[in-house]
DNA sequence: GATGAATGAGACTTCATTCAT
DNA sequence: GATGAATGAAGTCTCATTCAT
């Protein structure tokens, strides 16, 4: 009798509530950096209450990991994206060059990875997320070199989108495709590389 | 009856006194992360009053501007030191690897520089700071590979610095021996790799 | 049993707190000036902790703003006693000196409204406020005489408000009603002044 | 031997370290206030060294007035410049209005006259400057009008002054020419006026 | 279940003033 | 005589967190 459902099933969604401010907190996280999070700023960019982020995360610290495992889904999906695309293409190291140049022009979306990066070197819980990203990758290339380059390519990979990260620079495709070529072996005649 | 109160003699020695501030964050930076410095920690911490930090450094910015100068300045005698390890090397690779994984024992050091590559991303009057160590890298290298395979070396190994400190391992000094070697090339018989 | 400790039943009273506040500061703008009101000592006067104060205002702008804004409510219902009181008199500038000269004798509350002239000088948004005491008081006088010298009836009384709360003077009464008079022109008769 | 004279000629000149940092003050109060100056603002605005500043004045309470007695020098000058300019005129009233105006337009001299006035009232020690100018303004009106006309027109002044800094707009020089000739009559044949 | 009032801690910073040099 | 190093107080403001409602 309050109403017949207009502004109910709207309202009272708490699964929506908890996404809503977990995706604030990472569209904040580029700007103000995770040490930078407050649950007010959050709050306001969420469009929730103030009281809302202190009822569905115990603490900024429950916050910022549930915003970077948000963060890390997306990683995820990106990175099959990544498998499809080198599985198609017929010279990964230039195909995996030119993603990590895309990849690099979401400046905002990278920033989150490489806050992740350092805040996991002072906080272990944090680990198990960074490698979701760095394991992923190293799976994804050991498809198409060996154990040894795959991981080698992933820490190239790695300093390179760093490197494009810190100075805003693009992403040298030329440079970087020819670092992997190398790296990964060169294809059909790979099996030369003995 | 020079002086009411004893500890006359060590007062007024403001190089001293900046000194020890910015130590003082150093030894912090790799605790707090740089975000985490405030003047109350940093004072403390240099046995300094509140007001000696905000004295000598017009802003937190500032301070841990010059914190990270302080630091860079040891990366510059670090890579001195590369410089002259590798030239008497001869095997540049292994040589590279050892040096890496030493520094990266040293986690403290070795973070601090992470802060400042994350940092920079989003300040860029600390650029300049994150290329002495970048660029004195790269030129290192150049003594020993060509261009391209320098900058793609420094980035490999700026992942896998990244990445140990992250992961609390150590370096794995066999495998990134090989990936360096892959990369720089290993002279006369390159050819030899095909 | 009903709460811990005793003061249960006065608290949550965001309106009542609000307004202890801006009285607290209205109170204090006599002794310290706009400039001199502080976080402090308006949350140690209205007895409420000094996270009120910004809490219920974002800076110390907005309180003053507020406080000012308390005040002149005030002078709108002055405003209207001098409008009833000019309307029922036979002596129009002899009664705008007396209601001055009053005015005058409310040392703290005139200091307010000098206090707000001087500082919407500099803060532009303060100067709707300040409108609000001139601008009705020009209207008032309207009833009493042409635009222009309502407008000019104003501003001597302005004047001699400043003057009288700067030395602690009471307003001379019959030198103003004099030139009010004079200003305000007594009707057909006005050359039998000479 | 110490070299001839040239560079001490200059230095160790007391008199102008005292007008030097009397001056900046001046220039300061318009953009800061009376309350805003510092020590380290004058000094800096001064370009003399902080200590400068507590060693030529005991006090900041000391130093404002020093700045507002040097203003008030200024405006000595002024109030000769206008005694001279209404003595030469055929036209009182339309001058002074002409003066004002123009005295207006200098918004930041005008502003310290005004934060004088306010200070004043919190500060009877300030009294005598802000009297500098009002009694002397009375002064000079008084060769062309009766005593009472004087203070009346003085006040009328000040009122229109205080609103132009105020409201940022420039004197009404027709209305106030008018309200002017009407207060302070126009001369001998006053009677005409009817 | 949800919210926003509440507050004390603590952050940054400016500063007046003192005083050794 | 002059200066700038020195420092503790205080100011503004943000905030995490608690808790009454």
């Amino acid at each position: 009798m309050t109403g017949r459902d207009a502004p109910r099933g709207r309202r009272r969604d708490p699964e929506g509530r908890r996404r809503a401010i977990v995706e604030a907190a990472c569209a904040l996280i580029p700007d103000t950096g995770i040490h930078g999070l407050s649950h007010r700023l959050v709050a306001a960019r969420a469009g929730v209450p103030l009281g809302a982020t202190t009822y569905y995360f115990t603490d900024l610290a429950d916050l910022s990991r549930a915003a970077l495992e948000h963060a890390a889904a997306r990683w995820t999906e990106e990175l099959r994206a990544w498998a499809t695309a080198l599985r198609d293409s017929d010279d990964v190291p230039a195909a995996l060059a030119a993603l990590a140049a895309r990849y690099a022009e979401d400046r905002p979306r990278a920033l989150i990875e490489a806050e992740l990066y350092t805040a996991a070197a002072r906080r272990p819980e944090l680990r198990p997320l960074a490698h979701l990203w760095f394991d992923g990758l190293v799976r994804v290339l050991r498809a198409h070199t060996t154990p040894a380059a795959a991981t080698a390519t992933a820490l190239l990979l790695d300093g390179a989108l760093l490197r494009a990260l810190r100075d805003e620079d693009p992403v040298d495709v030329t440079e970087l495709t020819a670092a992997l070529r190398t790296l990964m072996g060169d294809g059909p005649e790979v099996s030369g590389r003995r």
